[in-house]
DNA sequence: TAGCAACAATTAACATGTTAAGGAAATATC
DNA sequence: GATATTTCCTTAACATGTTAATTGTTGCTA
């Protein structure tokens, strides 16, 4: 009986891919006032969180590829929002760190954006919120569970 | 107390998009073998299911967007998985296809892709898989519940 | 110390996501 | 029935996802 695959109305796939679109819809239009990208933005709370930090951890916090976050923090760096500069230890390595002006992007725009997942969580209830992210959490090969 | 964001760590849109890199993963790695991409995967698997359909609602329970399906399209015509033909009735609409040497595609890989779905049905167990669906569902502005 | 493996980061190439603009055909309005 | 509006689809432009190849550094080791 498993050679049978479900219904696309019921694939785990395109479950993930719609769910991400309806949660994501309304950040990027909050967004899209900011003239960053939903990843950039992503980095930048990262760095907000945690501070300077070298590219390898800032990759696999922002869960994105190596690829992709060179040409971000190119961006960020034009626009101003981030620093980076090598190790001189190792002059292989990079440090990124968050610049004022990064800082306040982000700290303008936090209750905003705290109002949206507010409402995602006031959709479900608390519990099935909780429940979600825990679930979605052991699907996750990352997490060291 | 909603001025405050939640832990990059703890944050939903990031749990998604974990959740579905950890899904798609061993998904991706059984399409390589086939030469088309996660996407073109999609669209096959509803053209086979629902049979011949119009551009819109090919584009709708795929979850793609317009012009990611208009080049989508191009590319499965180009490679002989599916045909697309023009509505005498209104000529702005078109109804693709899917041909046979797309169905046999579909039909060989099927059993493998319910192979490793039933991988994480069983990682989360009947119950918690089903819960997860009818969470994801509640996330998603087009499900008309 | 010359050579090579391992590593960090970038670049390249192609596909898709996203928004905006454009083109062609149908429909509405007057 | 001419014009405007709407609808379906495509094209354009830019950012990201993904895999592979490349460059520059470091460390190891024979």
């Amino acid at each position: 009986m498993t050679k049978q695959l479900p219904s696309t109305a019921r694939s785990l796939p395109i479950a993930l891919i719609r769910a991400r679109e309806g949660v994501m819809s309304p950040i990027r239009d909050m967004l899209a006032e900011t003239g960053i990208t939903e990843q950039q933005w992503r980095v930048l709370r990262v760095l907000s969180e945690f501070g300077r930090m070298d590219t390898k951890t800032l990759a696999d916090r922002s869960s994105l590829l190596f690829p992709s976050l060179t040409r971000i923090a190119a961006t960020l760096r034009e626009k101003g929002f981030v620093t980076q500069t090598r190790d001189d230890k190792d002059r292989r390595r990079q440090f990124i760190e968050i610049t004022p002006k990064g800082q306040t992007l982000i700290d303008e725009r936090t209750p905003h954006a705290a109002q949206i997942v507010a409402g995602f969580k006031e959709t479900l209830g608390e519990q099935d919120y909780e429940k979600l992210l825990d679930l979605l959490e052991r699907l996750d090969p990352g997490a060291q569970s």
